[in-house]
DNA sequence: GTGCCTATATATAAGAC
DNA sequence: TGTCTTATATATAGGCA
């Protein structure tokens, strides 16, 4: 989670001291938050913890409060235990499916900096030289940008002139807008790893058909090139 | 904890949306932090949560992982309970104890950085409108600079010469450092009121003379103000 | 191991829809 | 009410003493 170029792959720490060192510090953390959402949310909740660190159990917030959550707990119907027997593994399917969300939109945003790069090469030598998908993708995303300004006018239309020059500022920066910026890194792998940890069905899952699908997603991006006529953006850069 | 120029009261939170809003948010926080924590430490815990808005309590890892939890701490021997019967007590005390750190180290960041503004202002006006305290803190600061340089000189010496610029830089850095920073907010005192929030005594312990000595720690500060002859930066800036 | 520090990664309170 | 976004606050891995 931190001071590492490579995120921590969320699986067994090998080394001894160092999970030792992580498991003191997270019971820690996860202690500190079962106690804030309890007193935030006014609720009874309980941790426990079983470790090879200590012969007794550790608890929050102490063993009188974690029987009182735990009688409460017996109380559950047997029949509804196993109708949430798989909370855990639908936990991690929600997880899953979020991280392939966040990688579908990285891809995205990936895509939309390297044309934005891009664009800004186009305005310095033209853009001649471009495959005609990326010239297809140049288009559209300075199209997309014009549109934007444009809205961000019209808004501010509706306020004093004197804030003109806010617009103007404003849409420099938009233009300017990650134009400098390195591509983000890739999530969802790490996820989909952890949870093939600890789950069976990794294989199954990474085969399955909805992960090919789960790419670049062409048709917001893409703009079809004989559609030319209809992009402001030819006769706003180059007259 | 975000968001908010004054930090989150960390009491119950008296709006009901709010409420049920954060507590989702943190339920899920709680549940993942609780599933690395048994991923990366390859150990056995679980976390129960009651609550208004689910009849059945809230789980993790599984009813079944509860369970099997629940049958390691229910073999716990009695007397251990009652001699850990004060775990939440004990680690209220704790934080406190460690947010008084906290404040008695941003007291002294604080005035450091008041010094420093200070010893800016001398620079440029000099400084014999100050009073007496403040001279001697002044003089304090711009020595201590003054010996950290040194140090790094020192340690930058044992690299190649073409690294000198280096020093050059660091140094001059160091000098300029906190200028423009912000007074950092004190902390401390919100932990405080959180265990108040819990937990009697408050009273007792905000009446503690202890408290009244945790202010600035004015011996590791100041100079005394006879002891000029030993400060180095007299001469050097105000040759 | 024991602590502290700090650069980064996460969590999350408010806002905007 | 639920979602998404964004500015901040926290948590914490890896270093160092």
């Amino acid at each position: 989670m931190t001071r590492k170029k490579e995120k921590l792959k969320l699986a067994f720490i090998t080394n001894d001291s160092a999970r030792k060192a992580t498991f003191n510090k997270r019971k820690k953390g996860l202690m500190k938050k079962a106690s804030e959402l309890s007193t935030l949310c006014g609720i009874d909740a309980c941790v426990i913890i079983h470790s090879p660190y200590k012969s007794q159990p550790e608890v929050w917030p102490n063993n009188l409060g974690v029987q009182r959550v735990l009688a409460k707990f017996e109380r559950m119907p047997k029949m509804e235990q196993s109708k949430k027997m798989e909370t855990q593994e639908s936990f991690i399917r929600q997880r899953i499916a979020k991280a392939n969300e966040q990688l579908k939109k990285k891809l995205k945003d990936n895509r939309e900096k390297e044309m934005t790069e891009i664009m800004y090469q186009c305005l310095r030598r033209g853009h001649q030289n471009l495959s005609m998908v990326d010239q297809c993708d140049v288009n559209w995303l300075i199209d997309k940008n014009l549109k934007e300004i444009g809205k961000k006018i019209e808004s501010l239309k509706k306020t004093p002139q004197q804030v003109a020059p806010v617009a103007l500022k404003n849409t420099k920066e938009m233009l300017g807008n990650g134009m400098h910026r390195k591509k983000e890194k890739l999530l969802g792998v790490d996820l989909a790893m952890d949870a093939m940890n600890r789950s069976h069905g990794f294989n199954e899952w990474m085969n399955n058909p909805h992960y090919e699908n789960m790419g670049f997603d062409g048709d917001k991006m893409m703009v079809p090139f004989g559609d030319n006529h209809n992009l402001m953006w030819s006769s706003f850069f180059f007259p």
